[in-house]
DNA sequence: GTAGGGTTAG
């Protein structure tokens, strides 16, 4: 198109770009789309915009995005609110991240799984626990992101207890457990020296990613049994699942 | 219906 001036196709594109990490070219994109005095970007522009400057770790555009955003408005919009929180905490600002969840007029579920996150990612795995708690407190049901985050808590702490009172609350509860969760647990098993359970909920899946597959994979060699790491490498290749350079690593350092 | 944020291994 020589003139696009409906706002959507921009979005669209930009958003079509960070969904595939293709941050570059969003933010490419919305340099070019600036050039159009007739266009403003919008609530649903912003998200992808400050995804991409999450991903790239361009903390300043960020934080001048941000800047403009207050004279806006826009802030009241919670998705632009939770991916300025996500932006922060992907460019290691999570004591700004953390404050401006804090000042979020609204939450709701996936801006705390983004606040839980940025805990994760932070490596303080207590605080995340603290704020799984804490959103039920405040009566927000946790979803597959939310539960997926705690599990993998779980596992960095060592805490097999808090790990299986969740898995057993997923298992009456009835759900079925994704290919996230699943690994989440199956990496948390292996992290607590607990194999048997880790195969068990490894087994179970319907179809096994290449992430439990190596989640099971470094629990056993965690453990120092090489033999299992082998073995899983062969019955790998055998049901047709690519290896990744981590299942290398994992599996070669054995040898 | 059509445009946005949050999740797992290393």
């Amino acid at each position: 198109m020589k003139n696009p001036c409906e706002i959507s196709l921009w979005n669209g594109l930009m958003a079509g770009y960070t969904k595939n990490y293709m941050y570059v070219e969003a933010l490419d994109l919305f340099e070019k789309f600036l050039h159009y005095p007739y266009l403003k970007p919008d609530s649903y522009t912003y998200p992808s915009v400050i995804k991409a400057c999450g991903g790239l770790c361009r903390f300043l555009l960020g934080k001048m995005i941000h800047t403009c955003l207050i004279k806006t408005g826009l802030m009241m919009d919670i998705v632009v609110g939770s991916s300025l929180v996500g932006m922060y905490a992907k460019c290691n600002a999570f004591e700004k991240a953390i404050s401006l969840f804090n000042e979020m007029p609204e939450k709701d579920v996936a801006c705390w799984n983004t606040i839980i996150s940025c805990y994760y990612q932070s490596g303080n795995f207590k605080e995340a626990l603290r704020y799984f708690s804490l959103m039920r407190k405040f009566e927000f049901e946790p979803d597959s992101v939310t539960i997926t985050t705690a599990i993998s808590s779980c596992g960095r702490l060592l805490d097999l207890n808090r790990g299986m009172e969740i898995h057993e609350e997923l298992i009456n509860s009835g759900s079925l457990l994704d290919s996230f969760i699943s690994s989440a647990l199956v990496d948390m098993y292996g992290r607590c020296g607990h194999l048997g359970k880790a195969l068990e909920v490894f087994e179970e899946m319907p179809k096994k990613t290449v992430v439990a597959w190596n989640s099971l994979i470094s629990g056993y060699g965690l453990r120092g049994d090489s033999i299992s790491c082998i073995r899983l490498l062969k019955r790998m290749y055998n049901e047709g699942v690519k290896p990744t350079l981590t299942t290398l690593c994992l599996s070669l350092i054995h040898i």
